[in-house]
This record gives C-alpha cells, structure tokens and sequence, in this order.
DNA sequence: AACACCCCGCAAACCGGTTTGCAAGCAAGG
DNA sequence: CCTTGCTTGCAAACCGGTTTGCGGGGTGTT
C-alpha cells in the first residue's frame, strides 16, 4: 500500500466497527455489546436452541456480518457435543484404491460441513492405537476404517465414546459397525460366469490371501461360480498371491506349468493380474490367445497395459462416498443395528480376456 | 471381575480411585483432588512451565496415570497458542503424485506429534475458501498448499492469523511463503542430455501448459538444454499438453506429423508420455526405435505400460517429509525470510528410450 | 380487574483447562 | 536475629462460548 505515512497509527485492517483490539478476531461479547444485546441472547440466535424476535435476531445478524464474526471452535467445542470432524484411517494411500475412496468420502463429508482427519497407518506411523485415542481426545463424530489391519478391539474404545463408526471392506469380520464393502463372492462370480461365456472351460485362480476380507469371498466365489456352471474346482489351480504385482507373476507361472494348464485365469486385484501379464509375456504366452486374464477393481493402471487388462470395476470412490453417507447417519443415530451395504461393481472388457 | 455382589452401587470400571461420576472422562480437578494438590499444580506438572518439587510431581503423576486422565483438547485449545494439527490442500487425489506426497507428509507430521487435515479441492468440494477459513478457524499450526489452483491472496488470510505455510511445486509465483519443489530446469536438462547422449539431435517436447508452475520451468529448462549441446530449439517441435494422457497423444501426433521428425520426445509428465506411447503404437511407430521417449514423475504406472517408461523421477513421498519438516521449522519461528527448497530428481532408464 | 400463559431477554454458572499475583516456608547472608 | 531471595503451592481470574433459572411485559380468558 503506498500511500502517505500516517505518523500516529496506521490502521490497516478495515474493520470500522470494532471497539477494541482490531487484530484479535471477534468474540461473541463484542457482538452482544455492539447489537446491544446480551451473549445469550446471541448465542440463541447462533444455535437457534430458544426463539428470538426477528428485530433482535437480524440486528444481531447485522453485527455479526459486519464484525465477520466466527464461532470459536474451542469455545464451541468445550460444551458442545459435535466438532464437524471425522477420522479416516486407511491402509496403505499408495495402493490407488484408497486415494478414491478417500477422495469420495472427503467431498460428502464436505458437503455435509464437515473436515477429514486423516491417518494413513500402512507403515506403522502413526500407530493406529495412537491414532485412535487422538481421535476420541478430539472428539471426532466419526471414524471411517478402511484398514484391514484394525481388530474389533482396538476400535472398541470409539464405541465406548459415542462415536459412530463404519468400516470398509471387511463384511464378515466386522460384527459390531457398519460395513461398506464390495459384493466380493459375486465379483468372482460374475467374472467366472464372463469366462464360461467366453468357452473357457479350464480356468484356475490367482487368489489373495485367503483369511483376509476380500481374499476369502473372492476365493469362495469362484469355487461356487465353477459348480454352478458344472465344472470342478481342482485344487492344483487355486494359487494365492498376497495382492503384489510379484506374487501375481509367481503364481501365474505355477498355474502355467500345469500339465492341464488353464486357459483363463482369474486374479483376485489388478495388481496381480499385471503380474500374471507379465509373468505370460516371460513364458511367451499370448494374452488372451493363449490364456485369458481377468482382474479386479479397474485401477487406472488397468488401461495402462498390455494388453489392456479385463477387469472388474469396483468403484472406490462410490465406497468412499457411501461411508460418508452412512457415517452421517450413524453420528444422528449412535445405536441401532449394525448395517451392510454392498457397492455394485460392474465388467469391465478390454483386452486380456 | 467376577466378585460377590455389591448391592449399593456396581464399581464396572476398575478406577478405585475416582470418586464422583465414573463415565465421564477424568478431569484435571480429579487429578488434584486425588493428589492432593491444586489444579495450578497439576498444570504445572503437565506443561512445565513452572518447577515443581519432585515428590509432588511423582504423586500427580501417579494419580494421572490411575485415572488414564488425558487433557481435554478444547479446553487446552482455548488458551493454548498450539493444536497439534496441520491442513494438508492437494490438488486431485486421483493423480498419484498427491497420494505419494500426503504419506510422506502425514508421517513427519504423526512423529513430531501432529494430525492432519485432509482437503482434495479438485473438484471444488470443499471450495478452497471454505476449507482455509475452516482451517483458521480451528488454529492449525500450518498449511502444505499443494494445489496449484491456489493464489497468494487466498493464502493471506492464513499468514495474518499467524500459520505457518508451505507450498509445493509452484518455486516462482509464490514469493511469500516456503517452497519445496523439484528442480524443473534441471529435470528438462538432464532429459536433454540422456537423449543428447543416446546420440539424439532431433528432439521434440511435449510441454505442460507454459504459465502454470512445473510447466514453464521443464519448457525452459529443455531450450536452455538443446543450445547448450549445440542444438536450436524449434519452436514447430514445442506442443503443448494439459498433463492429461489424451493430451500427450495428440500432441505426439502432431509431433510425428512434422517434415523432420523428432526422434525423441521429452514429455513433461508420465501421464503425457503414456499417451504418446499410445499414439507411437496407433501411428506404427516403434518406442524407442522410431522414437525415442522420456517422462517425469515416475508414477507406478509408468513401469507398467509396454515399453516400460524411461522417466525422471521425482519423488513425491519425499517432497511431503520435506514439506513436513520445513512446516516444522516454520511453525517454530513463523517469521523470517522464505526458503525455497529444491528436491533431487533421478533418472530412470527403462525400454522407452 | 384478576389470572394464567407465552414470548423474549438477561445474569450467572459452567465446560476444563492456563496463567497471574500472592504468600508461606525455608535456607543463606549479614 | 533480621533481611533477602528462592522454592513451592494456592486462589482466582480468564479463554469464549453454552445452558439454566428467572423475571418483565404483552396477550387472552374468565
């Protein structure tokens, strides 16, 4: 600003009306004094808890207005019940499934006023235990679990605080949240089925760890998908990867020296299924020529390969959206029966299969 | 505890030591009362800011350690200059570099004891106005800016409520706040200079939008590059993408469209070298024998597509680490001179060229 | 005119900490 | 024996809101 100096003071801010320190934001007292009324009755107008008359509440509006006054959030906090904050814990924000439903569930949560807290505990810091105890400190209304690695146990202390929690992707072992979790069993079933019309007979399965939440469902699915058909699960074409890139080759390579090898192969995530493409292109195997190749979830790198991976879509940031959905929910509702909501997932056709 | 009935009142939590209403969180008067002592006393133990005898501390500290007392964030908040939380802006989750870097952020943060608040304004939810307000309005201690949607006036409001403020990626426009960025110039050169010693003397660039932050520097740097290896800069060879892979398409297209075709390409990220690869395959040209072609980022993606890309990485999950501890020694001494911090970029030779 | 009732606003207590001014206890110094 | 100064702890004010109990004034009923 270039202008004259002013020997005295200069007021830079243009805050006319503030009767006293003009640098420290206003309080509800200078709002009260300046509309000539008392905090309470501002504090009414505010939270709308009693009935104020119109010429009052606009007048105190006006101030409020002019003062650019805010709520002070610690203030608020330290009587009030809701803080507009919740927690999302996630596993891993480089494995491309968490940044969507991350971002799907900020953007609801955003809509519904709300700030997001996030803790990413794949590499242990923070400690999730350290993590869930901030979060009850601070009061969140919510936490979001989208981290395989989080027992009952160690979210119980949340439960005990009121506050309302919804997991992600786990819909067997959760017994006492909401669950928001893909339709694992039909995703392998649907992709079996897929295959079948395709005329693969022969098919075998790249599966993720099988006690784990998706692991299991997907390798149950695919065993029934084949019965329902009229073929039998054999036991030599059901490989388990640990959801790697690598472990996706590994497998790929005992399923392909087989004496009868498969002609379709089923990868419980992307990941792995990249890993068998590569693992055929070593063996010089043509994709689908030879062997056929589905994955799951459609991350971006899907369309990447190639050949452009097959895959079935499961739409992480829809998940995230939903858990905010249901989050909000259970903030207005703490008790009530734990819910599951199962996401639509949908084909995907490219080129491996 | 399996015990014998008590009739009077049922002790179902194991504090033997409080004694007024055992549901509700121990508060800082319990400790006294317990203890013995005042509650100025007990704040002295906890915060150190005035000496306390050594018995004394040992029997507060007992008690707290009884009663699992935990300060109450608000009311800490209320006075206290410090909340222990940052604000995290990114730009798009989906793009992996952002992911890369809030992990790498969110652990510095988690190890000096800070929380992070997660804002994706990509999709202007929540507007960028909303959430900086929001986040003055809960004192964060500081700001990583990494959305280059961001202008200086929109960040003035956080620097006069005292936050300290960091931005990623932007090293020119920002001249107010800290910046930690990669070393665009230099990431051009060195693209230049591999291709320049792989015996490349044509050489094309497909540049990002040529005001916006990473964009001008790697167009400049590329320029600077060819003359300094005797080459002149053409300007018919310069097009011009919006980071997106459709974009690097069809700018590689209108690139080997050219009288005297490249026989490299510098893409100015991997995004846009995956579309040129598309575009090189579409138009029957062999990568890197037709034409040769180098990225920047090193996304995961980019040792996926075939030919795996020759990239610069730059790493992300470190910028974010960087970002955190310079956030750390701003918050410290929040005035003081703006640091510009540049990041170490790599060369990753892969099959692209 | 008397009574009940509702509407509206205020003063004061409270949430759970931090910070300041003061004083008691004690050892060292003169 | 009397200062001086340091250590240690307390009571009370304060941060900025929310909530409760109460009372004055206006309206409707009998």
């Amino acid at each position: 600003m270039v202008t004259s100096g002013t020997p005295e003071k200069d007021t830079r801010t243009q805050t006319v009306l503030r009767a006293e320190d003009p640098r420290s934001p206003a309080t509800i007292s200078d709002v009260a004094r300046l509309a000539g009324v008392s905090k309470t009755t501002v504090s009414h107008v505010l939270s709308g808890r009693r009935p104020v008359s119109d010429a009052t509440r606009a007048k105190v509006n006006r101030v409020i207005e002019e003062l650019g006054f805010q709520q002070n959030f610690f203030a608020t906090g330290l009587t009030g019940r809701r803080t507009q904050t919740i927690a999302l814990v996630v596993q891993d924000l480089t494995n491309p499934f968490y940044p969507a439903l991350a971002r799907g569930l900020q953007q609801t949560m955003a809509e519904h006023g709300h700030v997001v807290l996030l803790a990413d505990v794949g590499a242990g810091v923070p400690p999730v235990g350290a993590f869930l105890s901030e979060a009850v400190q601070r009061r969140v209304d919510g936490v979001v679990v989208a981290a395989i690695d989080i027992s009952d146990e160690q979210i119980e202390p949340l439960r005990a605080a009121g506050i309302g929690v919804v997991t992600v992707g786990d819909p067997r072992r959760r017994t006492t949240t909401d669950v928001i979790s893909s339709d694992d069993e039909r995703i392998a079933a649907d992709a079996v089925a897929y295959l079948h019309d395709q005329g693969h007979r022969r098919l075998g399965i790249v599966s993720g760890p099988p006690h784990t939440a998706p692991g299991a469902p997907r390798l149950a699915g695919y065993r029934n998908a084949l019965r329902a058909h009229g073929l039998r699960p054999l036991k030599a074409a059901e490989t388990t990867g640990d959801w790697t890139r690598e472990s996706g080759a590994k497998a790929m390579t005992a399923l392909m020296d087989l004496e009868r090898r498969p002609t379709a192969v089923f990868c419980a995530n992307d990941l792995m299924a990249i890993g068998a493409l590569d693992a055929a292109r070593v063996l010089g195997l043509a994709v689908p020529g030879d062997v056929a190749v589905v994955g799951v979830d459609d991350i971006d790198a899907a369309s990447l390969v190639s050949p452009a991976l097959t895959t079935i879509r499961v739409p992480a940031q829809d998940i995230g959206r939903v858990a905010g959905e249901q989050l909000m929910t259970r903030i207005g509702t703490p008790t009530g029966p734990a819910r599951r909501v199962l996401v639509q997932h949908s084909l995907v056709v490219r080129e491996s299969a």
